[in-house]
DNA sequence: TCTTTTATATGATAATAATCATATCATGCG
DNA sequence: CGCATGATATGATTATTATCATATAAAAGA
């Protein structure tokens, strides 16, 4: 090893950093290797050595993103961590946003990796949700469920209105939905 | 007027159609002009008779579709609708069905022109989906807004999980919870 | 039948795509 | 200090892209 051994290691994850940025802010047709590779500073050169191939890296991209789940994880508040997560501030920041709602598009049309990885993530988000719904409630998998499908829903409808009083009012109607079957006492 | 008055703006139309099918499978870059007017029975040539750039024939094919609208106009039970709406088999035919759901990750990324077709898009459902409130419940806007935002996710998530456990518990939780969410006692 | 007008087709341009073969660089070991 | 090797760069290939200028086809009125 003439490099330093985490060498190659990071400069992978530096790649997959940039190209969840652009896949999340351009979609997967919308960005070229080029482009990828010049974000991680680097050229086209050096991406097969990292990568088979252009599908393989969005569907490592998509194994990567654990970023609502940890958020949900680390929080005793499961209502504040929704809340933020429904909100115009995380609605205008598509690029940092989290690629469970952003490529939910994408992954029907690229092979089956990308939809495995995205069901797992979709997995763990659904444990971490579960384990938020108070002790005692019934049905804490269904409470889980309808949370999420309100978040992506609602995040998705409300980046594709744009800044706007129905955008907002979704993303409100939505963050007071997902609390209540989390928490409230219907379901 | 020497070709029949209609003819150009039957042509029109079914460029539409065959771009609205291919945008929903392909994606707005994954699909090209050429493509678009090959399904369409045409070559490249004539198109920019009929739109002038291919963001403006996206808008257009948002703003033709009512489908979802439609059918629940036409329908005395919405619970019926939804539930078509939230099954596997419409999960399966992404390409003949609602752009609303289809498309929304790509229009945050296409002009002023695609984000106003949408929102008007999702004005007129919103209208026929508070249509369906039973008379003298409160705030039909925000179960019709919710029921929106879970038709939406679900549909999206189911899709991109492919077939599978999951991705039908999932459509069957947002099936219940859209249809409690209109029809039902809470909220 | 001939002309005029509208609708579509052909061909071109300049840009960018994914992928790969080959070349160069940087670095730690001897 | 130089060499071997792993990491990245260069250059090329083949394909496809959006867009437009120009050419052709079709059809209705004279």
């Amino acid at each position: 090893m003439r490099y330093a051994p985490e060498h190659k290691a990071r400069t992978r994850t530096r790649i997959l950093d940039r190209a969840a940025l652009l896949f999340r802010r351009e979609g997967f047709a919308g960005v070229g290797i080029d482009r990828i590779m010049e974000a991680a500073g680097l050229t086209r050169g050096g991406f097969y050595a990292h990568f088979r191939s252009k599908e393989e890296l969005f569907a490592q991209v998509l194994d990567r993103e654990g970023d609502l789940a940890r958020r949900l994880r680390e929080s005793p508040d499961a209502a504040r961590v929704l809340s933020g997560y429904l909100d115009p501030e995380n609605r205008d920041q598509i690029a940092r946003g989290c690629s469970l709602a952003t490529l939910t598009g994408e992954v029907p049309r690229r092979g089956r990796a990308a939809r495995r990885a995205y069901t797992r993530q979709v997995e763990q988000l659904l444990e971490e949700l579960e384990a938020h719904v108070p002790a005692g409630a019934r049905d804490s998998r269904s409470r889980a469920l309808e949370a999420l499908a309100l978040c992506v829903g609602g995040i998705g409808l409300a980046r594709a209105m744009g800044d706007g009083e129905l955008s907002r009012e979704l993303l409100a109607r939505c963050r007071d939905a997902a609390c209540a079957a989390l928490e409230g006492g219907a379901a």
